[in-house]
DNA sequence: CGCGCAGTTGATCTTCGTCAAAATGTGTGG
DNA sequence: CCACACATTTTGACGAAGATCAACTGCGCG
């Protein structure tokens, strides 16, 4: 049956599997946003899968049914555009980061946007929910660099870690390294 | 002034330098394909530059006009919400590809991609616009290790290569390199 | 106490980027 | 038509970033 899930509450990360034992996080959806919409497109399928990070509920929504409320719900249509331009232009900027920022950049590029979409505490925690092992899927690495990157940011103090906690001391310090030139 | 190009006949590359020598196009656009739609995110700028690869005609579209256009346009709604959509799957396609995939099945990748898209010719040949400098951005890699892949591609016969212009020889070959696991 | 597993560190190896030189092409003026 | 300057392409050697593999640590748990 073809047709999508919308997110009503949680959070999903969505991946993609490469070989046998890499993988690399596409985004991470929340509330609101929608996972499997690539049957949209209608050509060929490209998939791709989703993990629940904590307790998630979503609704399923036939493709049938959504095309047609779309014919008559202007609104949806025109938010659902906005929302894939700008999950487009979140993926051209995580490609160039792929393409030419060293690692260091990615992370903590990855560390500033993560606590910026889902830091729900007040402080600088990154109360997140991935694993280090996410961690390194979203950044496109591998686990043992990520720990020594890691590693390398908490003596520079621009993080701290305390288990699985990870607290953002200083953004700029996080800035600095995804500068270019 | 506010707005975005729709591409009305030619070819444009959107591209997004890194430092002083490095870029990473982003995706060519051809002709009924919008550049500069960024602009409707509303949130921060993120700017990338267009090069047009042929005598290109483009048309510049307010973006006030625009908004209002498709509130009473459901069709351009429509087939813009399906044109992110489409954008989207093939970004997040590449952003894998740059995170996972070696320089060689990149460049295979891109081959074949920019075969199906854009050439034009029923023979194998891609009569790109594209110089190799801008295969080099287009799959993230240098210049120079772009020349010794296609050499070995060539080698393999996979492909020929006589002046600028490139043959496929064997799709199979190339999408050999495009294997995972 | 021993087993298993995530976390951690160390050592090596591969890929690819970088830099530089050589080869080849391209234009220009005599 | 040739000689020279200059740009582009091609090859070579080297080095750095990061992946891979393997060992070691702690730590929970039966």
């Amino acid at each position: 049956m073809k047709g999508m899930y919308f997110i009503d509450k949680g959070l999903v990360k969505v991946h993609k599997k490469w070989g046998l034992d890499k993988e690399l996080i596409l985004r991470i959806a929340r509330n609101g946003d929608i996972v499997g919409h690539r049957g949209l497109g209608g050509d060929l399928i490209y998939p791709v899968s989703g993990t629940a990070l904590e307790p998630t509920d979503v609704c399923f929504v036939d493709l049938e049914f959504f095309n047609s409320t779309l014919k008559v719900n202007q609104e949806l249509l025109f938010a659902l555009m906005m929302f894939f331009a700008a999950e487009l232009k979140e993926s051209e900027k995580r490609m160039r980061n792929l393409a030419h920022m060293p690692v260091k950049g990615r992370i903590a590029n990855a560390l500033l946007f993560l606590k910026n979409k889902f830091g729900v505490t007040s402080d600088a925690a990154i109360n997140l929910l991935l694993s280090r092992q996410d961690l390194a899927s979203y950044t496109g690495t591998t686990y043992e660099t990520l720990f020594r990157i890691m590693n390398e940011l908490a003596e520079e103090n621009a993080i701290s870690m305390t288990g699985k906690s990870i607290v953002i001391l200083s953004e700029d310090i996080l800035l600095g390294h995804t500068k270019d030139n």
